[in-house]
DNA sequence: CGTCTTTGACCGGCGC
DNA sequence: GCGCCGGTCAAAGACG
């Protein structure tokens, strides 16, 4: 974090405003196609609705695990894309799709095996609006300070 | 010094 | 067979 962006106050905020309005949980599946979300509806939803698991079992190559590989979708409301849910990510990539306006950005769980990966993108109609979509679990701890967004995540875990 | 972001290029799959 | 597309990698720079 080479912190030339996002201001302090960051996560808090982020999280903060999240909190406040709820998680808007939405299933939505990547392999859906235009799918896409049903932004009108996103308005009216609120609270947290929960998560779907989808089975991708793309084998890859390179001894990948041939287990199931969960993916979740989540949708919030935050000011920022940079949702930290206290997990240390590194942004690997960053692509411009097709329909949205905003670029989609890539990151990866830094920690050592893990391999989970996170992708947020935003809504072209809504900037309000941020698309979360966590893939794979994470198999260490939270290192992140005290914080009570431990216990809000862990929350997330149950739901998941 | 170490960690992390950035950006362009590259890759594999799919459609036509 | 080629072009498009979404996704990923890798080198360099930035910054604490």
């Amino acid at each position: 974090m080479s912190g030339n962006m996002v201001p302090s106050s960051y996560a808090s905020t982020g999280l903060e405003g999240a909190k406040g309005n709820g998680f808007l949980g939405l299933m939505q599946e990547m392999e859906a196609p235009a799918a896409s979300l049903n932004v009108d509806n996103i308005s009216q939803n609120r609270g947290f609705v929960g998560s779907i698991a989808s089975e991708g079992r793309l084998e890859k190559k390179r001894g990948a695990k041939k287990i199931r590989k969960p993916k979740y979708a989540f949708q919030t409301r935050s000011q920022v894309d940079i949702l930290d849910d206290g997990y240390r990510w590194r942004k690997y990539g960053q692509k411009a799709v097709k329909n949205n306006k905003f670029p989609r950005s890539y990151y990866r769980c830094t920690h050592q095996g893990c391999n989970v990966k996170k992708q947020v993108q935003r809504l072209t109609k809504d900037e309000g609006i941020v698309v979360t979509t966590y893939e794979g679990t994470h198999s260490h701890q939270i290192e992140k300070s005290t914080d009570n967004f431990e216990h809000i995540m862990r929350q997330m875990q149950i739901y998941s």
